[in-house]
RNA sequence: GGGGAGGUACCCAAGUGGCCAAAGGGGGCAGACUGUAAAUCUGCUGGCGAACGCCUUCGGGGGUUCAAAUCCUCCCCUCCCCA
C-alpha cells in the first residue's frame, strides 16, 4: 500500500476541521491520519442514527457532510443504526423507554435510511451496521463489567443528567445505559473517529472512556454544531416542527429557507453549503432577500437538482412575492355527499375539513372568522358560507392551495 | 422502611365544591405591516353545533354531593429529607 492513496495530512485536517465544532484530541486525530497514511488503511469513521426518525431534514446534513469529508478522503464511514439503543431512546428528560421495533420496522426504517443518505453520502462506500448485532449478545456480566468502567460522578457530567438532578427531575436508571451502549459501539467497532453533533459530546467522550478502559485506542470525538430549526433558537428538529425534510417537495425546501430570519440565514449559509469565504463576503453585501433567494436556490438544488430549485424559485416568485395563483395546484376531489351537502352545495367549513386543510370544524370557522380563507380569490368572511359544486380555488392562509372539485356523487 | 411535597390542556403554571373548557406566560395558527425576514400590533388556540347548548378533559379507578380539577378512598408515578 503507497501513502498515495491519501492526501497530505495537512490538507486532510484542513478539510476535516472546516465546520466542525470541536475535536478531541486534534493531536491525536493528526497521528491517527499520519499513520493511516504510511500503512494505507483508511480510518474507521462512525456515525450513529437513531432508528425511529428516518426522514432526514437540514439538521442531520450537518453531520452528514463531515462524513462525506471522511469519505471523500478515502476513509471508510459506517453508519450505525441504532436499533438496539432506540430501546432506551437518547435521554432528553422526557423520553421514555420506547417500544422494541419488530425487525421488519428497523429494515423499512433502514430502507428508508438509505435512500435518503444517497443524497449526501456515496452509499456504494457507505458500511452500514444494526448495533443489536452486538448489544443484544451482551451478557448481564458484560454490562456489569462495562458499567463498572464508569462512576456515577462521571455519567452526571452529561449536560442533560446534571441539569435534571439539579432541578429534581426524574432520570431513570437505565438513562444511564445509554452513553454506554453508544460507547460500546466505538468498542465494538474499533471507531477510529466518531462524529456527533455538539450535543453528543458525552457521549462521544465516554467512547473514549470506554475503548481505552478495553484496551483500545480512544477514538477521536468530532462535533458539528447543532443546526438551528426555522424559528432560530432551538435545534432543528421533527418533533418541534421547524424542520426542512430533505424529502420534501422542492417548493417547501425552497419556501421553508426563504421563511427564516436574516440572521439565521448566516448560520445556514455557514453549515449547510461548503462556499468559499470570499463568495459569502460578497453574498453580505447583496439584499438580505436576495442572499437567502440563492441560498434557498442552492439548498434546493442539493436535493431535488437544478432545475427543480429553479422552478421552486419561480413559483415562490409567482405566488409570494407577486401574489398570483400558483400554476401548479393539487387537487382534491370530493363529493357532495361525504361532506353532506345538497344536491348543487355543500358548507365551506366542511369542505375544508374534508380536503384536510384544517383538522376540526372550529378550527375551519376560526380560519374564516380570521380572514384566513380565499375561494377563488374572494376572501370569505361567513362562517356559513356554502359553495356550489365544480371546481374552486381555495386558499388557507398564506401558503395552502387547493383545486378542490366538488362533485356530485 | 419513616416523614414531607407534587402529578392540571402542546409546554410551564394558577386554580382547592358551583361564576372552570379551566387565569397567566410560552409555543402554535391567523390577520395587519413586510422581503412568506425580523420587530411590532390584533385575534384565535378541546370536540360537535348557525345558535341556546351539549359532549370529552385536570395521573388512574371507585365514592360523597343537586354540583368535583377542587372533598373521601384505593391504586400508579415523580421529587426532597431521614434510615
Amino acid at each position: 500500500m503507497s501513502s498515495a492513496h491519501f492526501a497530505d495530512v495537512d490538507e486532510q485536517l484542513r478539510i476535516i476541521r472546516r465546520g466542525t465544532a470541536e475535536i478531541v484530541v486534534e493531536a491525536e486525530l493528526r497521528q491517527k491520519l499520519e499513520r493511516s497514511r504510511t500503512t494505507g488503511t483508511p480510518l474507521l469513521v462512525k456515525l450513529g442514527l437513531d432508528p425511529t426518525a428516518p426522514d432526514l431534514h437540514l439538521g442531520h446534513t450537518v453531520v452528514l457532510r463531515k462524513m462525506r469529508d471522511f469519505q471523500d478522503l478515502g476513509h471508510q464511514i459506517v453508519v450505525i443504526i441504532g436499533d438496539f439503543t432506540g430501546l432506551i431512546g437518547d435521554p432528553t428528560g422526557r423520553s421514555e423507554t420506547r417500544k422494541p421495533l419488530t425487525w421488519d420496522e428497523i429494515r423499512a426504517n433502514a430502507e428508508t435510511y438509505r435512500a435518503q443518505l444517497g443524497k449526501v453520502l456515496d452509499m456504494a462506500r457507505v458500511r452500514v451496521e444494526f448495533n443489536s448485532t452486538w448489544l443484544s449478545r451482551l451478557t448481564f456480566e458484560d454490562l456489569i463489567r462495562q458499567t463498572a468502567h464508569l462512576t456515577v460522578a462521571r455519567i452526571l457530567q452529561r449536560e442533560d443528567f446534571a441539569a435534571r438532578y439539579a432541578a429534581g427531575r426524574a432520570i431513570s436508571l437505565h438513562e444511564f445505559l445509554y452513553p454506554i451502549a453508544q460507547a460500546y459501539d466505538s468498542v465494538a467497532l474499533r471507531a477510529d473517529v466518531e462524529l456527533g453533533g455538539t450535543d453528543q459530546t458525552f457521549n462521544l467522550l465516554v467512547g473514549r472512556d470506554l475503548q481505552r478502559a478495553n484496551g483500545q485506542a480512544p477514538q477521536i470525538a468530532l462535533t458539528v454544531p447543532i443546526l438551528e430549526g426555522l424559528d432560530g433558537v432551538q435545534k432543528m428538529s421533527k418533533s418541534l416542527g421547524n424542520y426542512v425534510g430533505i424529502n420534501e417537495p422542492p417548493a417547501d425546501v425552497y419556501g421553508k429557507v426563504m421563511s427564516v430570519s436574516d440572521a439565521l440565514m448566516w448560520r445556514y449559509v455557514e453549515l449547510l453549503t461548503r462556499w468559499p469565504e470570499a463568495d459569502i463576503a460578497a453574498l453580505r453585501r447583496e439584499h438580505p432577500m436576495d442572499a437567502k433567494k440563492r441560498l434557498a436556490h442552492a439548498i434546493t438544488a442539493m436535493y431535488h437538482g437544478e432545475s427543480s430549485a429553479t422552478d421552486a424559485q419561480a413559483h415562490f416568485e409567482r405566488v409570494f412575492q407577486k401574489r398570483e395563483d400558483p400554476d401548479a395546484i393539487e387537487e382534491v376531489s370530493i363529493t357532495l355527499g361525504q361532506v353532506g351537502g345538497s344536491r348543487e352545495r355543500a358548507q365551506l367549513v366542511r369542505v375544508l375539513v374534508a380536503t384536510g386543510y384544517v383538522t376540526s370544524h372550529g378550527e375551519a370557522r376560526r380560519m374564516i372568522q380570521q380572514g384566513a380563507v380565499d375561494v377563488d380569490g374572494q376572501r370569505v368572511s361567513d362562517v356559513n358560507a356554502s359553495i356550489v359544486a365544480g371546481s374552486h380555488l381555495v386558499r388557507v392562509g398564506k401558503r395552502q392551495f387547493k383545486r378542490v372539485v366538488l362533485g356530485a356523487s
